[in-house]
DNA sequence: CTGAAAGCGCTAACAT
DNA sequence: ATGTTAGCGCTTTCAG
């Protein structure tokens, strides 16, 4: 395969002018160029990204970091960031921790060995510690999750707003026993989504039950039907969750159904995240939607700007409660 | 950040013996090497891969291409691909490629410029003939689809046969009137999947009904509604349908359902795939099964022989049909 | 506008 | 067992 070396021979120029053609920065004589191009497409040469990232000392490669590729609420943001890095030429790893430190420290040694430029992290499980200590020497943002009181740029939405709208919405529909169905509470966001939920109960005069408040390992799908077995176990049964992810919700949702109970008439529920799939099920789910294309978007140009020497600040978008069939059948 | 030089200068050895500790391969004094790693630790020294993978002229990535990562149905293969990988020191690097030969030709940039080590295709709808130059350069493995009569190592299923037990599974709950909602036969596939519909209905004596054939765009959702609509308009209506993707009878669920039908007394549905929402779904989903998480493995596995220069086989797997209320509620 | 040459950080062949 | 040295393929001063 052909190296810049044997075009510029082919050319009867230096190396140096071959680069210059190749990256259209220096000014090249308009002759020079053709020859140069000619002898590239003669050669089927193609410039090797190896020698020229060691010269720049840089890799075009961001780590994406998620808990499981199986929850769909991260295709979006994906999409996002994937857009956005393609079109600065850089080239998106995406990097599956199952939550798990050793897998984690795979992918951090990869940033350590220069071979990925920076992270977006939107795992809420990493290491807080480590990334905070990487983070002084590397580029890194964290994406939709977050670890309060680290110094780390984040782009996200205001979760415990979203979650006082939601609740508040199912008071609205008349609901006073409103059952929570959230995830451990060693998440910052977790600990935000039940404080929205409290605000909206005392703003309305209803009296904190605890018994309504379930905590699920993950946000998936069998925890929600599990959580939701629980539930309609309680002897004051609930007339409505809310459960801070869509997988959850729809847990709940096929359990409900299981039971011989009918949504919303028996039991409302509400999401998070406004996955694809909620629009699939029977009922339609009601779910916040957070803005994650554009979540994405940014936190790839915050992590670009990033790894650009360039100042970047945290960013706080808008969310939408969307209210479909599962609270308003 | 300290490099090679430097850790050879601290701990007063050639950087040839530093090289030797650092793989781990050639023989090294216990005390030299003490020494080398007593300097490592000092400097904080990590190896960078640019360096590396110059000098080795590789880049220890694979591209995985997909036409989206929003089919559930890549996540338990690139599950195995990851995991057999990670174990050989490769990273993946995820590529969606919309089925856009424009952002498909991005990717294959990558693996002429060096970027990359090896491709699996598991489009589609990936544009064989270049495909097919590039393997003749590069390491290249079709996973799942593939395309027919080209000479690229491949690792799939039977796809006729599994339609046909899908089929014959309809037949012998006792239906006659079958539909088939499957993707465009310009993907080798479709046309597998046709011909074991067939073959099941010629062998008990139902003759083909070309008014029940449906082809769709995508395999997703929103397709497997549209296309429900039309076979509920028909006049004889079929009472089974057959989808060629989970996601197809997912929608086509949702239709019937919305139509007032029930599944399965009024029409019975059979996806393919076995994504994990088929189980989520009410009620839930009679499916082929394909060995995801295995075909991942292998197709890692060939893929990595393949960039060693080693001989690889094309491999079919095997498949299976999971019963489940959508057919027998 | 173009060329010569240094060097990014590493590995491996060769020499000792 | 260890050191010396030549690149891998590229970009970028610095000279001309």
């Amino acid at each position: 395969m052909a190296n810049i070396q044997q075009v510029a021979k082919y050319a009867g120029v230096s190396v140096a002018t071959v680069s210059r053609v190749l990256n259209g920065q220096d000014k090249v004589a308009v002759k020079t160029k053709l020859k140069v191009e000619e002898a590239i497409q003669h050669l089927n040469y193609e410039p090797s990204m190896l020698g020229r990232n060691l010269r720049n000392s840089e890799s075009r490669i961001v780590l994406i970091l998620i808990p499981t590729i199986s929850n769909p609420f991260y295709f979006e943001i994906i999409k996002g960031i994937e857009n956005m890095a393609l079109s600065q030429n850089y080239n998106i790893l995406l990097c599956e921790t199952d939550s798990s430190p050793e897998k984690e420290d795979i992918y951090f040694d990869l940033v350590r060995k220069k071979m990925a430029d920076g992270i977006i992290s939107m795992d809420p499980a990493v290491n807080v510690e480590t990334l905070k200590t990487l983070s002084e020497k590397y580029a890194i943002i964290q994406c939709s999750e977050y670890g309060g009181g680290v110094d780390i740029p984040y782009v996200t939405i205001d979760s415990e707003e979203a979650s006082y709208r939601a609740v508040k919405h199912l008071i609205q529909m008349g609901h006073r026993r409103i059952a929570l169905m959230n995830s451990d509470e060693k998440f910052l966001y977790a600990r935000e989504r039940r404080m929205g939920y409290q605000r909206a109960l005392e703003e309305h005069g209803i009296p904190l039950n605890k018994e309504y408040i379930f905590y699920t390992k993950e946000l998936g799908f069998e925890q929600g039907q599990q959580a939701m077995k629980k539930i309609l176990q309680l002897k004051e049964r609930p007339s409505a969750v809310f459960a801070v992810s869509d997988l959850l919700a729809i847990g709940a949702l096929k359990e409900i159904n299981a039971a011989g109970l009918r949504v919303p008439e028996d039991v409302a529920v509400v999401g998070f995240d406004k996955i694809d799939f909620s629009n699939m099920t029977n009922p339609t789910l009601t779910t916040v939607a957070q803005p994650m294309y554009k979540m994405g978007t940014i936190a790839a140009t915050m992590l670009i700007d990033k790894i650009q020497g360039r100042h970047v600040d945290s960013v706080v978008l808008e969310h939408e409660l969307v209210i479909r069939e599962s609270t308003s059948g």
